[in-house]
DNA sequence: ACTCCTCGTAAGCAGTGACTTACCGTAAGT
DNA sequence: ACTTACGGTAAGTCACTGCTTACGAGGAGT
């Protein structure tokens, strides 16, 4: 990952490996120390640690350090930008189809009771 | 892009490049041919076609021909799975936060009025 | 039929990114 | 103090992917 100012290119870009987002299903699921989830995955703990670090510098994931440990968690917030961004398509479909029943309903035949 | 049956992974694997969004953008501002896509973009014709392949097979994109040319355009249900897979996100969000909310005001000084 | 235009596909290359092993720092328990 | 458990970081390897150039197929117009 370069540097990355982009916000939502760093949280497509960090969710678009599948065993990253089984790291986050974990996460998701309560399982929060990096050893722990290790167990779950079929890659490495240090593979863990990587992908967990992805996952905080995305901002969707928070650790909080606890004794010798470190727990992560969900941070549904850094989902935003991704969230914004499909809404943009959904709006652009929405437009497109009411433009098509607009022009479609006049040239038919106009104004339907 | 190996094979993919999964569609939540085919649809982010495939945003998951910027210069494939920029191309996506473009026909979702209707800039509709490879080749009119590839002047406002700064890769050449043919690595436009590829993105164009791409999003094809995550299925949020669709081609018409019309005599020698291919218009593309936009197939908003495309974004259906990553969607729901965000939807999760939110849920899980407002799940966690009530709990907190009620043990919080269970803890503290049982029903407030 | 010949040329022009549009565009997908093949082949090859270079950069990136997801792994592994090895190592090191640090808190906790005895 | 020593040991044990946790876990982040470094270095190196390998596969993948996004790009380019070269090529070929097929409609449209003359």
């Amino acid at each position: 990952m370069t540097y990355d100012i982009d916000p939502l290119q760093s949280v497509i870009e960090t969710l678009s490996d599948p065993t990253r987002r089984a790291v986050l299903d974990l996460v998701r699921a309560g399982v929060s120390t990096a050893g722990e989830i290790a167990k779950h995955v079929p890659v490495s703990r240090p593979a863990v640690s990587q992908h967990l670090k992805a996952l905080l510098d995305a901002h969707i994931v928070l650790v909080r350090i606890d004794g010798t440990r470190r727990r992560y968690s969900l941070r549904p917030e850094g989902f935003s930008p991704l969230q914004s961004y499909l809404n943009d398509m959904w709006d652009q479909a929405l437009d497109e189809f009411s433009a098509y029943v607009e022009t479609y309903a006049e040239k038919r035949d106009g104004e339907p009771k």
